[in-house]
DNA sequence: CAGCATCCGCTTTGATACTG
DNA sequence: CAGTATCAAAGCGGATGCTG
């Protein structure tokens, strides 16, 4: 990326990690740890190759990912952050706190990951022990502990537990909650919250 | 900008305020309130005309943004964060922090402007009383409360002020501090941070 | 002057194909 | 598996012009 030539710590953060998806390759690290080129791949879907790769040599090249030899016999190459990449787990944590509304939206040419919802649950209930599943047709298994699991389709289980939805509405969008609604309550941001985007 | 399609929180976040320059705006908006054009353009220098007002637009269709009527006999239109822009300020603020390390180094081309600074002070060390003023020549003067100020160029200044560099370091790089050294080491990060980028 | 819109050359991105 | 190569399309930067 171009530099913003401003001698501001903001501005400098962003020449750094600014770039059109090298965020997202961060919290790819950050959410699965160390990852081979196809993992990224996998957990990225759309970016071309090239841009992947070019990425990745930046932000090597910034000190923030590093490239190691798996151990044998598996002989692959593994990216994994460096603990100055670590560091931006801030950063990816505010901009995830700040996306959760929006996650009441879902577009039929969204991508889903396991993993990326897990890493929003966590961030909205630090607190419960949350676990999320997909399947291939895009429902969602939330569980709350052993208290309660929440199923059905990915957004409206969302919508639900970002607070965007009401229990009733959430229901006649096809959710089903099983076991302790009052565990599911604890997980769902108080009134007021979140703001509407 | 062309959205990620992904179903994640960070993604999300990012199909919105992940465009080049979008964040800084924010920054400015954050760190000065309510601004007039002309005053974005003072806080964003090199930023293309057109592209201010097509991020503009796109912040204020997405809810972050608001113009209002500055009150006669001004005459200007103001912009302003909405409350859901304001929660960028985390963003923000995890960004700022981040980059301080990176302001040990100035380049000849980075734009300076005292409210930035201010910022990258105030993040620095949120309980003391800093504040910063730069003259023509790139010099910078930070006064710790009433106890001390620091003066000298602006990158060593800060340098001294991240941890980059040690006091004597600092001074023979044409540092000077009046009134209370230890107030000035209060303010300082202590030993092992920040990492070196 | 404040707040844009238009035009144009250049760079970056996205899509696809190909390789050691 | 871990990348390169190629190329069209989109985005950006810089200059300039327009309107109240």
């Amino acid at each position: 990326m171009r530099s913003y030539d401003e001698y501001c710590s903001v501005a400098k953060a962003l020449d750094v990690v600014g770039d059109r998806w090298t965020l997202l390759i961060v919290r790819e690290l950050l959410l699965r740890g160390a990852c081979r080129y196809t993992d990224l791949r996998h957990g990225l879907p759309g970016i071309a190759s090239n841009l992947l790769a070019d990425r990745l040599r930046d932000l090597e090249a910034a000190g923030i990912v590093a490239k190691e030899a798996a151990p044998p016999p598996v002989a692959t190459t593994l990216f994994r952050l460096t603990p100055r990449g670590e560091q931006l787990d801030p950063v990816i944590d505010s901009l995830m706190r700040w996306g959760l509304p929006l996650m009441a939206e879902q577009r039929d040419t969204d991508a889903v990951r396991g993993h990326w919802l897990t890493g929003a649950l966590q961030t909205l209930a630090p607190n419960e022990p949350l676990s999320a599943e997909v399947d291939d047709d895009g429902a969602l298994r939330v569980a709350v502990g052993t208290d309660a699991t929440v199923s059905g389709p990915a957004r409206s289980v969302m919508g639900l537990l970002v607070g965007a939805l009401e229990l009733d509405d959430a229901r006649a969008a096809g959710v089903t909650v099983a076991g302790d609604v009052a565990a599911v309550k604890r997980v769902v941001p108080k009134d007021g919250w979140p703001p509407t985007p």
